[in-house]
DNA sequence: GACGATGATGTTTGCGCTCTCATTCTGTCA
DNA sequence: TGACAGAATGAGAGCGCAAACATCATCGTC
């Protein structure tokens, strides 16, 4: 060990750097961070020295200083859907190009607003600057209020009385694509399998649904339950294999999709020939179904990115350049929809 | 605004709560931090300083004058995989229960060490105590061993020498299930598609699906390359469906199976009648493939579980009650394989 | 009823960093 | 050449909390 190195094993600290490069500790402070106002020589100087010493900033000393954690918290439920996943990716890649950290908060999956609450503490007291409600319930109680009031976080737009603002992605606009694209082939009605209950992204899908046909002249027929499990769109599947006018259906999710299918085909109904079926969110495998689902592909990742990027906009006061333009659904048509048989 | 209250717009801190609640920031310490020798009535009064004003414990400033973070690191690559999104409810679990928090750094797929060295010292700059290693690779660069000697983590087990450290999860295991499965149905031999070369568990399980082929005087057939992506099993099944004798398939992953099967299927080969499958993961569609997919688990949550677990104990130096056993994965027999025909 | 043992509480200090402000250095122009 | 703007650097304070230690109250014991 060199004579120049602290001979104790606790990590080197910005004293240590700064008198192994002959500087003060607020010159290595301002090379870290990267400010302008340092000579070349210093800098090089100074990084020698944190190389030397296999320095590193401690971060909970620079936030104590600073009042700046760089810390996005997000909020999921305990669930392993695709969804989840694919968001997460999204969130990640725009914290790490603006050189935000990312700490997260799983929930279990059918909570009580407590929960949401409690682990919006949890992030609070972590450090989060804002925080990512990547969660299915709309949380308006005064306790989650308070919290959003002073914490930037996603999902306020939803809550806020703005109109007009912008949501992650708009699940009318699912709904609506899916339903239309039955009924412009030409089916009387369209049955729905809606997702859990407990999801808004359920109730607003269903309602859209309700709408459209509404529109049209079509009475809704009732609901046929899901929960977004594949067995459960097993069980809805040999609901509606035994009800001979029902043609074609929209299902809140691909998952599901794969279970009623397999129902169906059991019942000895085709897809698409005797009832189509359109489904919600592209996952990988939905071009592997047989038939291969026609959907409506969410963009989880483009979503994910899109409300961290707009959640660091806020944090920094500034607009981002890259901002992330409105995220849309989109309609994949495969082929497990067809034209109801003449 | 009660006079009591700071007047300016700062969040309150343990001064405040002293005051209000009569007592000396020590004993507002203690109260927060549950610790015992404290009076009933003393931390009722604190509690009640604590609500009024909203205070909650300044995290960075906690752990800057302790020297722990309670924050376990998290390395995992950007895909949006099943198993990926499982291994984190696990972690997220196990985590919550210890009063840990988890952080997450996503490094890109195929990326090269460099990156998860990267990764590490990001987590670490961040203050995480320990660091699962969700990773696919085998990480053994001096820069990673120096990393992964200073701050415990998981996958040490791998790199260190002891054969008998525990492995997460037994990849050999798993190839040697679903091999013997088919062999002992009566194939004369055992087709494999792996995953992404890039990852460690491909070449355990290639490797052990040659060692089970030649343990029973079988020369392994070529191996058909995958990547994990249903379109890779496609192509795979595509290549199969045109080897005549072939009659029994090994796919890494269940997302490849229904890409094979279905490239088997149009080429007009049954499954299993002509040729079984079995593939490995059982996601929540392995059960609604067609045929219902003969899959290897793998207990991704308990598997996360394990690994947050462990690293937790570790850490606190001591035995942890609900120490995970050891996590075993399973064959789940369902449709896809049967014996050759006589 | 004096003594120590124990429990409850307070005081002081410093964790490692960034902020503000002061000081020194550099180059430029009259 | 001297003065001055502006860049580069340094000095000192304090962020909010917990550790270590000091002090005070309480109790049972003989």
């Amino acid at each position: 060990m060199s004579p120049r190195h602290p001979s104790d094993d606790r990590a080197p600290n910005q004293v240590d750097v700064a008198r192994l490069a002959g500087v003060s500790t607020q010159t290595v402070s301002r090379v870290m961070s990267g400010q302008q106002n340092v000579r070349p020589e210093t800098a090089r100087r100074v990084l020698a020295a944190v190389e030397e010493l296999g320095y590193r900033v401690h971060a909970a000393a620079a936030s104590l200083a600073s009042g700046r954690t760089r810390i996005l918290g997000v909020i999921v439920v305990s669930t392993d859907r695709y969804s989840t996943a694919a968001l997460g990716v999204g969130i990640q890649q725009a914290a790490a190009e603006h050189r935000y950290t990312v700490t997260t908060a799983a929930v279990a999956d059918h909570a009580s607003a407590d929960a949401f609450v409690e682990a919006f503490d949890r992030l609070e007291r972590q450090g989060a600057e804002g925080i990512i409600l990547g969660v299915p319930v709309e949380l308006d109680s005064p306790a989650m209020r308070l919290r959003t009031a002073r914490t930037p976080s996603t999902r306020n737009e939803r809550l806020s009385m703005h109109p007009d603002a912008p949501l992650i992605i708009d699940q009318h606009a699912i709904a609506r694509q899916a339903v239309e694209h039955l009924l412009d082939l030409g089916h009387k009605t369209v049955w729905h399998v809606p997702g859990d209950e407990y999801w808004l992204e359920t109730r607003q899908r269903r309602e859209t649904w309700e709408q459209v046909l509404t529109e049209r002249g079509i009475t809704p027929p009732p609901v046929i339950p899901g929960d977004w499990t594949p067995e459960s769109g097993y069980r809805a599947g040999r609901t509606i294999a035994a009800i001979p006018e029902a043609t074609a259906v929209f299902v809140s999710s691909d998952e599901m999709a794969f279970g009623l299918i397999r129902a169906l085909h059991e019942a000895g109904r085709r897809v698409p020939e005797d009832i189509s079926v359109v489904s919600v969110d592209d996952i990988a495998l939905a071009g592997f179904a047989s038939p291969a689902l026609t959907t409506v592909r969410q963009p989880f990742e483009q979503m994910g990115r899109a409300a961290a990027l707009r959640l660091i906009a806020q944090l920094e006061g500034v607009e981002i350049s890259d901002a992330p333009e409105d995220v849309h659904p989109e309609l994949i048509v495969r082929s497990s929809t067809a034209a109801p048989r003449g």
